[in-house]
DNA sequence: CGCAACGTTGATTTGCATCAACCGTTGTGG
DNA sequence: CCACAACGGTTGATGCAAATCAACGTTGCG
């Protein structure tokens, strides 16, 4: 089921494995000795861009990024995608899984050139229930993710699409640490992530273009241009 | 800032808090020196009825209901509420303000006369980190959470109201083990749940009815006529 | 009893999805 | 190397689900 390719020479894979696995965050505070561990029952596979990483329906192990970025999304009754979060290197996915023992309900996807590693099932609980400050960690990732999740919710039937895109625009420009910069991701999954279509983001974007808010380049450039007016778009009005 | 009523008797008061402690499925695994240790950096209040617990803007604690059920709500710009999820006795809240260190964005209220008991941050941060088996508890439900709020916003786009209500519905009767039940919250709140208004559930409910897939009976009762219906609009189509 | 919150129904408006046509770019196979 | 398919993106026209506004009935509580 699981498609990519695997590593060669098992030797070299390993120090390679370990390597990674001593740069994800998540295991930032192991020991040398427990970080061997991970890697030792570990797999890292390389997937092409487009290459799915898993699909839903299927029983998974732990996944961290390791290089590139992939995109998990879920697939609607309709038939479009609905995106949830694009992971980039030293992430995680498919705790759920992990944790609860189910199979996944979502898809994940490179979106990049990708190399992902995953992590067995049992192994990641051994470690989990003996290595506290792992667990702890994933507490705060997956209870910050919980509450964007919980954001998302109130804003969809709150907020009308041009102030979530507004809101996130600000926020991307946060990230950026700057009042000029590029998308993400394409505007289909920005649409996506949003809730909406492209057909409506693109009528957004070139609302608040029009207003002056923002000035949108080519090759998914976009410039902030004034911030007050944009923001009190994205505020209560 | 917080509200509710002290317990009197200070050595009775202990006993009472180590009893509650002691229920919680959270610290099931531990042992009854650790769960004293709990109940010991812990307050417990009486909340009437409509009363808050907690409001948004707080620095908080972990918060265990005992007693009584605690809706959680976050506000919307428009002014009205978004029901995040409704806890009973041995679930807790509060787990995002302790883990980030953060001021909660949400709201929680008594929905009956309920007692909630909050434990210090430092305390269960303390627990978390050297009893690994509550940390990997509290995961897991943290996780199952964050799940079911990524169905909600798949849901909010994807399908209509009709749709989320029709399996809401069917939820609540697997959950009452029966396709009698009455429904747990008031039906202003389940729109505000569904992420919908009171207007339009009382119109869907009322389509439901016609089509003859459910009842509806005095006192929030409904009964499931005829589940194929109800599932085959719930499902895609 | 009387007030307040809950609940229902009707009329109206609207934001957004949908359907459809079209353009520019990318990439691919003949 | 060109043709053509495939995809991302934009714009226009149309339809509809659900929000909103408004009025009224109902329940429950002090």
């Amino acid at each position: 089921m699981t498609s990519g390719r695997l590593y060669g020479d098992a030797a070299h894979d390993h120090d390679h494995r370990f390597r990674c696995v001593s740069l994800v965050p998540l295991f930032a505070a192991l020991s040398e000795k427990d970080r061997h561990r991970i890697a030792e029952s570990s797999v890292t596979r390389r997937y092409e861009r487009g290459e799915h990483v898993f699909r839903a329906g299927e029983r998974l192990d732990l996944h961290i990024v390791h290089r590139g970025r992939v995109k998990v999304y879920r697939l609607l009754e309709s038939g479009s995608e609905q995106l949830i979060r694009i992971l980039g290197a030293g992430e995680f996915l498919g705790e759920t899984a992990v944790l609860s023992e189910t199979e996944v309900d979502h898809f994940a996807v490179a979106l990049d050139d990708a190399e992902v590693c995953s992590i067995d099932r049992r192994r990641i609980l051994a470690v989990l229930t003996e290595r506290p400050s792992v667990a702890v960690t994933m507490l705060q990732t997956v209870s910050q993710r919980l509450s964007a999740a919980e954001q998302m919710v109130s804003s969809l039937t709150g907020r009308s699409v041009e102030q979530r895109l507004a809101e996130h625009l600000l926020q991307l420009a946060y990230d950026a640490d700057s009042l000029r910069f590029r998308l993400p991701s394409s505007k289909k999954d920005l649409a996506s992530y949003l809730g909406t279509t492209a057909e409506t983001l693109s009528r957004r974007l070139s609302a608040l273009q029009k207003s002056g808010a923002i000035r949108l380049g080519p090759g998914r450039f976009v410039e902030i241009c004034d911030e007050q007016v944009l923001r009190s778009g994205a505020d209560a009005d």
